[in-house]
DNA sequence: TAGGTCCTTGACGCGGCCCTGAGGACTGTT
DNA sequence: AACAGTCCTCAGGGCCGCGTCAAGGACCTA
């Protein structure tokens, strides 16, 4: 097995001290560290950079934390662990309710946070490695953990955009994926109705892909609704 | 949609008190409670009743908390709460690395308990509860979650409008769907008598999957009022 | 700054799906 | 037996959604 690539951790707090503090452990154990200082930026950068775990504090200067959360869940199962000078019991309710993966008050050891950490990430992997990590066709192969796509023993280039298309339809094997839910994952939660990315995408995944692109026989178009990958 | 079954919560500690006080409050919440007052009956509980989410409490008499963690990792993926009296920070590390899923300091609060016990149960509850929607008849199968219909093996495609309907009548199998309900949902909330609509709808799917179209054993009307499905 | 890749956006033809209307069957009522 | 109401069936026309090609522009690299 190849090292895995480093995991991606978006930490989100606006005292710069402890963004800093956060950054230089996190850094120092391995992990690609993002920071953002306020909810928006948090939000946004969810979007574009696709961290693995996100680190929220709940002291946002713009945006309450809980509605941080509600924003990210409403479209994406990124593990969410949550730092708060606030020990109280119902501000742990509602964050882990609005769904909060974990809750950490501060101050916290840096031990414990890193466990903690480690501990989301592995939950969320498995179930993501859980499909198997190479997916088969008669004319192609997809290593979703190696990122690679090989045609008839060659190597076929994707693009970023065209491989987190390509990953979604595949991880959902057989399933109908509808368009929204594909515009959301590889464009971004404000994406609903530009359908014509998908027409685009798909079709270049199959000039890519298909042994004839204009009977695809593995990319399907289901009119109205969505796609879907048949092996 | 029905009720969900009440999730089932093993509770191992040997304190006769705290097992006490936690089947209380998680049986008022509406979970099914099992414990277990020992490392060796716990994993053999795991094993009989597979619990949805396992509380624990590392002093036990018999097995180190660790190992009864690695015990169960070694098999399953249930999500695992310690609860413990040591706040120490390396134990926390040790049984979060081990495999637990979230680390409770007694004493503790109930809410937040409950609130994590929600979040453990929550994220593992989104991946099983999806496989979960076939529904068969002697005929046809219908994939919810895939938006796929198998006949006699072969697939059978279903337009947009079509499987809307399908859709809502199978969701609701057994149990008369009006016709306003069916427009309202399927055409928009300005479609009030539109029935002509589901006529020709219904007609098609009866033709697609019925074995007799025009003597129909699962997409069943009943005059002036609406439409049924019946496995 | 130049060159390349990649994303976005527009225009256009085509096929399939949704709607619609007409005719007929069935049932219950007067 | 005539009638009204509801339902089933079939077929055609309009239109929307899809696929395709191509060009503009953003971004990165050298």
């Amino acid at each position: 097995m190849p090292d895995p690539e480093p995991s991606t951790v978006l930490v989100v707090d606006d005292d710069p001290q402890i963004a800093r503090a956060l950054r230089i452990n996190l850094s120092a154990r391995g992990y690609h560290v993002v920071t953002a200082h306020d909810g928006t930026a948090a939000l946004k950068a969810v979007a574009e950079i696709r961290p693995d775990v996100v680190v929220l504090d709940l002291g946002l200067p713009d945006i309450d934390g809980v509605d941080v959360i509600g924003g990210l869940r409403g479209w994406t199962q990124v593990p969410i662990i949550v730092l708060s000078a606030r020990g109280d019991s119902t501000d742990k309710v509602h964050a882990l309710d609005a769904g909060a993966d974990d809750y950490v008050t501060k101050p916290f050891g840096m031990d414990e946070l890193l466990a903690r950490l480690r501990a989301a990430v592995r939950r969320s992997g498995v179930s993501a490695a859980e499909a198997e990590a190479v997916v088969e066709t008669r004319t192609f192969t997809i290593d979703l953990a190696a990122k690679r796509v090989r045609r008839d023993g060659a190597e076929v280039h994707l693009t970023k955009t065209e491989w987190r298309l390509m990953e979604i339809l595949v991880r959902n094997q057989g399933r109908l994926v509808t368009q929204k839910q594909l515009l959301h994952e590889v464009w971004g939660p404000t994406y609903d109705s530009e359908s014509h990315y998908l027409r685009v995408y798909v079709a270049q995944l199959r000039r890519k892909l298909e042994p004839e692109p204009s009977r695809p026989r593995h990319l399907l178009t289901e009119p109205g609704m969505g796609y879907r990958f048949e092996c």
